[in-house]
DNA sequence: TACATTACTAACCAATCAGTCATTAACTTT
DNA sequence: AAAGTTAATGACTGATTGGTTAGTAATGTA
């Protein structure tokens, strides 16, 4: 026989928004927007459907909380440190790239991006907040150490816009192949992504040196 | 008055099978798995829903079925083209490239790819078969190129694994940002996949050429 | 202890939608 | 043209779930 439980009542307003976000931030990023239900967030979060209604008035407002949440404030952050570098752009590039990955990728705040790149189409509002404060303020901070590098003589002067991307699509396929976790995760036998942006950052490097080194 | 159509049956039973697949790509590539309701695809191929689901079981099975007709067939046609190529591993590499984006990429049926990496979670036993399919086929062809080129002494010996992904990243890239039409599309203000496609390629041969090249 | 306030709950409602099935209309056969 | 076959329909069902609300229990206050 299954005993009902005591139903032990707390009431902890305070506390409430910040638990419910990080329970639709679980929720969210594992199953989905639309595949996650209110009622399984609510019971996350240790409290009822109706208290979730109470705190955030629909699904979709809870949604743009969590993420004004988790995403805005790690990108902002790495932008001042770039500025205050010391060393060459070599060394900067691959930094950026680590570090990036280190205090985003890595984290689950991450599957935000995720999320809203698969769910883009069905919330354009989002998707434009979305580019607004995460892709702008990071196109500038590669653009920024692009243009530091050209400037230093330390990398030859390239399309610009397109180097942006080819140093941004590998840490977004990253940020994707971390995701997508379900069966795709196999598909890359224990990748190293530290290792991978290593890499890359060499290869990129390699591809930006002029030909005359010195 | 609203007139109430004539209501004119046709039997078609040879052609509403591939009449729903269509209708089912172009639906679910717009508005994802969970957000396409199987009256709209029904009624998009011009039928009714009953008829849908006397030629698909469920609506999982349509989707499965979009995913056969649309995705392996293009991925394997590139294979044995790569095998007979003429001319060095630089050449070949960036046409490899180009030539899967016309092909693949630059059609419909990549909104595919968009999707399952959205929804592999909710759907691992498709996510593996896109694996197996897709992906897997895929970094087999980008090494082959990329061992006929050190074979060659036209690269210079790399980590392969992690070349393949520095290879294939911005190519999935490109395709998120296609499928993420929604507001995402003016994040990037005309940007020409084509051109992206020959600047990574040249910078990816440029970190891949050996120190010593002649 | 009586009363007031309010955070919280659980049962409920209304809308949505995948999937079913009895019926119908278009072809075929004789 | 009558009968038989089956492709196609559309009204229906059942399950799910976002959102509501009447009521309850915890806390404060006198």
């Amino acid at each position: 026989m299954s005993e009902v439980l005591p139903h032990k009542r707390e009431r902890r307003k305070q506390d409430r928004p910040g638990e419910l976000l990080e329970a639709a931030l679980d929720l969210f990023v594992e199953k989905g927007f639309a595949a996650t239900r209110s009622e399984e967030v609510a019971s996350r979060a240790g409290v009822s459907k109706g208290t979730l209604f109470l705190y955030f008035p629909s699904k979709e407002e809870l949604f743009k909380a969590v993420v004004m949440e988790n995403v805005a404030r790690p990108v902002a952050e790495g932008i001042t440190e770039a500025e205050n570098f010391q060393g060459n752009s070599a060394e900067l590039l691959e930094w950026m790239m680590l570090e990036w990955w280190r205090r985003y990728g890595a984290t689950k705040a991450s599957g935000i991006s995720k999320l809203i790149m698969s769910e883009a189409s069905n919330f354009p509002a989002l998707a434009e907040f979305f580019r607004a404060n995460v892709i702008l303020p990071a196109q500038a901070l590669v653009r920024y150490v692009l243009q530091r590098g050209i400037d230093r003589g330390e990398f030859r002067p390239t399309d610009l816009p397109n180097t942006i991307y080819s140093v941004m699509s590998p840490l977004i396929f990253l940020v994707m192949e971390k995701h997508a976790s379900g069966a795709c995760s196999s598909a890359l036998q224990a990748m190293d992504a530290e290792t991978f942006i290593r890499h890359h950052a060499s290869l990129l490097v390699r591809g930006l040196t002029p030909d005359k080194p010195l």
